[in-house]
DNA sequence: CTAGTTGCAAAGAGTTTGCATGGCG
DNA sequence: CGCCATGCAAACTCTTTGCAACTAG
């Protein structure tokens, strides 16, 4: 499906890739490229090309009626799990054996075989339990 | 918020109650109700409350646009986690002991406390597995 | 009665699509 | 050069909101 390396398309990875610990909305991604002159279209079209090819994961959040992308296809993030702090936003990277483990644990357990790339925990992380803060 | 039981009210709880193993689009549930005459704002309006409440999650779902409902108000569904196969769309509930040994796990691991409500794991159920079936 | 809730219709957002133009390989 | 991808703008669909009417307690 994708073929070309356009300028755009480049952008918007790079742009990906280096934020892809926060879950962003296809505005939000157009606007942080409008210096790279990047249409909407060409936004949505490369996100559901890259949603499609397992690289961005789609994900909804309480109280949104955006929809949010994230980048999903660094090397490391195909072999762990993600959480994501509901307070600060953060995500962390689960390590891939704690991740292979719960993993089996739930194989065994379920007979249900969990996809590392379309499964986000949602929680509170370490730092916002400590300090109550972040409710941004 | 929610302080009278009104007609509709009661026609979407009692919905969402006995499709608790699905997740809907405001759509689907207000078409579902069509015969109790209740408005698509009063059905906005009610998801939005049962959201807050912690009654309902959202989510989003690969290649979707639109958003999807589902009732996580249910006694048990509390203390357990909940898997949902994506070619089936089955919702699969983790035991409550096999749940808390995983969120355990984690805390310790991650210093991340889970949300039991908001949090859906994908994957392939073992039915789907076997079948290679529903694609739907 | 009184305040919460609904319906309707219009407004507002976000997302998709057709088609001509432009650019990568 | 040929085909893929982009931009633009219109079309769509989903969701929210203002306001008057209704109704549960």
């Amino acid at each position: 499906m994708t073929k070309y390396a356009t300028r755009q398309r480049k952008a918007l990875l790079q742009y990906l890739h280096s934020h892809a610990d926060e879950q962003l909305t296809a505005r939000q991604i157009g606007e942080a490229l409008s210096g790279e002159e990047i249409s909407a279209s060409a936004v949505y079209r490369n996100l559901a090309a890259l949603e499609q090819a397992g690289q961005v994961r789609r994900l909804s959040k309480s109280g949104a009626r955006e929809i949010f992308f994230q980048y999903a296809g660094a090397e490391h993030c195909r072999d762990c799990l993600h959480l994501s702090c509901k307070k600060c936003g953060k995500t962390i990277h689960m390590d891939a054996d704690e991740a292979e483990r719960l993993i089996q644990s739930v194989a065994i357990c379920d007979k249900f075989k969990i996809d590392k790339t379309d499964t986000v925990l949602y929680g509170v992380c370490g730092e916002c339990q400590q300090g109550k803060e972040a409710q941004k």
